[in-house]
DNA sequence: AAGCCAACCGAATGATCGGTCGGTTTTTTT
DNA sequence: AAAAAAACCGACCGATCATTCGGTTGGCTT
């Protein structure tokens, strides 16, 4: 297992950094020391090679998300939890990169259309992330600390902004740290507003 | 200038739908019915060829928020003119889809680390995009339509939103007009909350 | 009509691509 | 220890890639 481990480990950082196209297999293996004959003995090309690459992308992001959420210290407000699930997800921004640099490519979103398990990957990993959000909106409205009309889009509207950011900011448009004030009174005021 | 022309307008699809690596100069020549030496008589390689499209993503794009300018009726509140800036944007992202996948593909950002015209190119179509904001803003200010405490880092905020949801939207993960209501009531409560 | 130059052509080139295959080594099972 | 299975190797293949180059065309100037 241990160079079918670093064929995936070098292929989530060759696939982020220079996508789908510019990663050649050829490349993989003088990274890894594995033959090519044995990338091709592991994953039957680079498509699937690839969704292995996404589907440990979107298990380790959950299990992120998992984690943070199991040591969250109970009895804050909603949005408390909220503006606590955007910093954890500027934080994973920097420290889950290539991770996030391979959900804000487009070949995912390409495959997608013809691949169905790039697809159910893809969706799982949205649903999830939005759902995380949302229910800290709808724990917000339930002990009056959110006010607002459909929790479901808010929260997409939110995700959308957040996610925004990490991605200007690993293209370096943005400075993210720069605008963390920024966005944390944004999304009070965005979530606590008038109804 | 008819080949050259057709050669650009080709290039624009064919790089936004496909990417910089995953467009092949003999499937351009195809498409348009140049020879490859045509193409490579107009531009000097696939680089340059690209840097001129962005150069025309960025004038088309800048042209585009002119003309709405220009025939926008004065007298507005500085809120409304955010509101018609981000509504403007949306629509753009439908009419404009090519410019906007280009844009929102990462090989720009990668090529802008080596080549410094097309990192002017993305410095000026971002920096005067988010001018366009900030004027609104500003206005809002002073109008006193809208309250907060730093205009160009709420500007970024607020593009990073727009410009999230345009992209989620084409790589098929959002339906944009769903969103338009939640999305122009965040805005106001953004703009216009409390100080 | 002679000269010129930019537009245009497409076969040729060498590099690189994803993927295959027959064989060897290592590990697991019996 | 024998046999079966899994991991691994790297030369090889046909296809495709960006780019080159020698040559043709057609309009413009002189």
């Amino acid at each position: 297992m241990s160079k079918k481990n670093a064929i995936l480990a070098t292929a989530t950082r060759l696939f982020s950094r220079n996508g789908f196209q510019g990663t050649a297999v050829a490349e993989l293996s003088t990274l890894t020391g594995a033959a090519t004959g044995t990338i091709f003995h592991h994953f039957k090309n680079k498509e699937a090679l690839f969704l292995q690459v996404l589907k440990d992308v979107k298990e380790s992001l959950l299990d992120q998300f998992d984690r943070h959420r199991q040591q969250r210290l109970p009895g804050g407000s909603g949005l408390a939890q909220v503006l606590d699930v955007v910093s954890f997800y500027l934080h994973l921004g920097g420290t889950m990169e290539d991770q996030f640099l391979i959900l804000h490519r487009h070949f995912p979103y390409q495959m997608a259309e013809t691949s169905p398990v790039c697809r159910d990957h893809l969706a799982s990993i949205y649903t999830s992330l939005l759902d995380i959000f949302e229910a800290g909106i709808q724990k917000g409205l339930e002990d009056g600390s959110v006010r607002l009309d459909d929790p479901r889009k808010t929260a997409m509207v939110l995700f959308a902004m957040v996610d925004g950011i990490v991605r200007l900011n690993t293209y370096r448009v943005y400075d993210a740290g720069a605008l963390y004030d920024s966005l944390m009174t944004a999304c009070k005021r965005l979530l606590a507003g008038g109804p």
